[in-house]
DNA sequence: TAAAGACCTGAATCATGATTCACTTCTTGC
DNA sequence: GCAAGAAGTGAATCATGATTCAGGTCTTTA
């Protein structure tokens, strides 16, 4: 006497689902963060406010989700590039790099938002998730460099922490540019941006002598 | 008939604001810019939340002089340290590594307020420019470097802004960690952070063999 | 087809915290 | 001491945008 889910409601209530969680990246990804209000979502998605809770139990839990689909998605392309077999750790780090950075360029808004614009605590944790993904890819691949002599022993989570920063750092700079003015980016620029920071995420890695620098900051 | 401002009144009135300022600061410097709400900064300088209205236009510029100054104060340090004569190139991009490292690792709240909490767009601003003034000032010394023939030719604000950015990278996974638990950092650790990063930034700048990195990615 | 239950709708409600403003209190110049 | 005007007060107001919910719609099973 009853209503019961079936397969056919349960295909449609994720697909539901899915319809509200693209959208919201399409919002991210288009506009920003910012401009991501859960009616900007709904509307986009075709569907009422009331709706996205029934999916979700909050905004944050939306976002959350959506920044964490976005960040596998990006980490496992940069994980993919530096885990190719038969590259030298330098080969591995500049490819890693690389990608990382041309693809954050093409698509610099989404960028942006998964980097650096201001977001929800709940969503910043998903965040630094991510970003301890990818440091955690490169500190594998300097692992590896370190256990087969290519590179000098060091503190791979650092210095793959180093790398990240440095990476996400030169990228925001003309990302938050690029998403005030929403002007596409210089190609010339952005070819010369991929080779200087390949070339410094390389350098930082391969040098072979010891350091011997004086420490020298008073306090 | 009447009243005008006089030296006294004014010397009021510049006290107030800069009470106001320093409540402020203390605030962000104790609890983080989340904290930071204009009854709390008020309580904190014992004034009524409209007093602070007669002395800032609104919350985003208040925070945004709040920023400034403590940014500034912040990038003197380093400034002052990268600066000194007499010393190698890598050197000065170690003293400066150092002193940014350290003081952030002494005050971390107001660390992370300052280089990654989320905060109004019109403070992020203000955040940006900070973050651009250290990127000057170790793009500066690389110049220097390169003109005097000690480090090899490279992209000096790129290399700069990437030198920042690592070092604002590894500073943030401690600081929002100790952020989020209230826990002073363990000394040993702090030492070794600071090393490392040393290490990876004189390393980042001092290489001289040419990198022959083949570009890998696909897009 | 009808009852039962899940789903959808979107206007109303809430929460938060910045901002305002009518009123009080202080300073000044006469 | 007093009128004029500045500064301070803090409760009330506003703005924004997330969240709720009473009522309508769609599916399913009998």
């Amino acid at each position: 006497m009853a209503y019961r889910s079936t397969p056919r409601t349960e295909a449609r209530r994720v697909a539901a689902r899915e319809q509200i969680v693209l959208a919201a990246l399409g919002q991210v990804a288009e506009d920003g963060y910012g401009s991501a209000s859960i009616g900007a979502v709904a509307a986009r998605a075709g569907v009422a406010t009331g709706t996205v809770y029934r999916h979700f139990s909050s905004k944050a839990a939306l976002f959350a989700e959506v920044f964490r689909r976005a960040s596998q998605r990006e980490l496992d392309v940069v994980t993919e590039l530096a885990d190719r077999r038969g590259l030298s750790t330098a080969e591995r780090i500049a490819g890693g790099a690389e990608v990382f950075a041309r693809r954050a360029l093409a698509n610099p808004v989404l960028a942006y938002a998964l980097l650096a614009e201001p977001v929800d605590p709940a969503v910043e944790a998903e965040r630094l998730v991510f970003r301890r993904g990818y440091r955690d890819v490169f500190a594998a691949v300097l692992e590896d460099g370190i256990r087969a002599g290519e590179i000098e022993p060091v503190d791979c989570p650092t210095v793959a922490a180093a790398l990240v920063g440095a990476l996400a750092e030169v990228l925001v700079g003309p990302l938050s540019e690029g998403a005030a003015s929403h002007r596409a980016a210089d190609p010339h620029r952005s070819e010369a941006l991929i080779t200087s920071l390949v070339q410094f995420a390389v350098k930082a890695i391969k040098h072979e002598e010891e350091p011997d620098v004086r420490r020298t900051a008073h306090a």
